[in-house]
DNA sequence: TCCATATTTCGACGATTATCGAATCATGGA
DNA sequence: TCCATGATTCGATAATCGTCGAAATATGGA
């Protein structure tokens, strides 16, 4: 991921509809959410929250697809790894002194051990 | 960290120049940098330069000493481990499906594997 | 074909943001 | 004390962003 890309990511999360709205799809798995459902849960008008998915969907942090009359949004696992990663990464030049704090742990057993 | 600090920070690192800024004080390391060598670094404007400065340091995203007449900038690894724990949090609602793509990576051996 | 539902696009508004020169403040040395 | 240096604050300006109602666009069913 270039600076960019990480910049339009970063500028996309940095909303609190948004960042709500992210992690709601984060949290909803790769089954994601149909528009409709997602305005409710956030209590947004539907033209706005339509704002918000544009900027997120623009920003390659969302999948989209289509159910019937429905829109099916997904988060982007891979965007948000990559973002992650551009953050930490070189973390204090390859040096040791702060290797304990820039370590990420991985989430639980998760990972099928 | 809450919500409400997460999308600070993030709306810190949305920028070109404090993006690169951040990047520039994480690989720095805890020594940390003098706002004149940032200033000169980045090819910005002290009165610019600054007032990134100040966005990041509200933020909570990096911190500040004196040396003499230097004012020293470091970045916080801690706030930064933080806002990556925010965005990863419950991801896939703790189902196993994309779990592989949710896990971080340690960087390296660092950590004195 | 015609209608209802799901969602997006358009348009206008107020609010926030990035920029940078000039002025100000703080520190250290002569 | 006085000056030079390092950095921040002030002030004005242009550009971008968030909001939401109304209108337009798709899809599915009768």
């Amino acid at each position: 991921m270039e600076s960019d890309n990480v910049v339009r990511a970063l500028g996309a999360l940095a909303q609190e509809h948004r960042l709500a709205l992210f992690r709601l799809l984060v949290q909803a798995g790769p089954e994601g959410l149909a528009a409709g459902a997602i305005a409710e849960a956030l209590g947004v008008p539907a033209s706005s929250l339509s704002f918000h998915l544009a900027q997120l969907s623009n920003a390659g942090l969302i999948g989209q697809r289509r159910a019937g009359r429905s829109l099916i949004y997904t988060a982007d696992y891979a965007a948000m790894n990559a973002l992650v990663g551009f953050l930490t990464e070189n973390c204090c030049g390859g040096g040791a002194v702060c290797a304990p704090a820039c370590a990420v742990q991985p989430q639980d057993e998760r990972k099928s051990a």
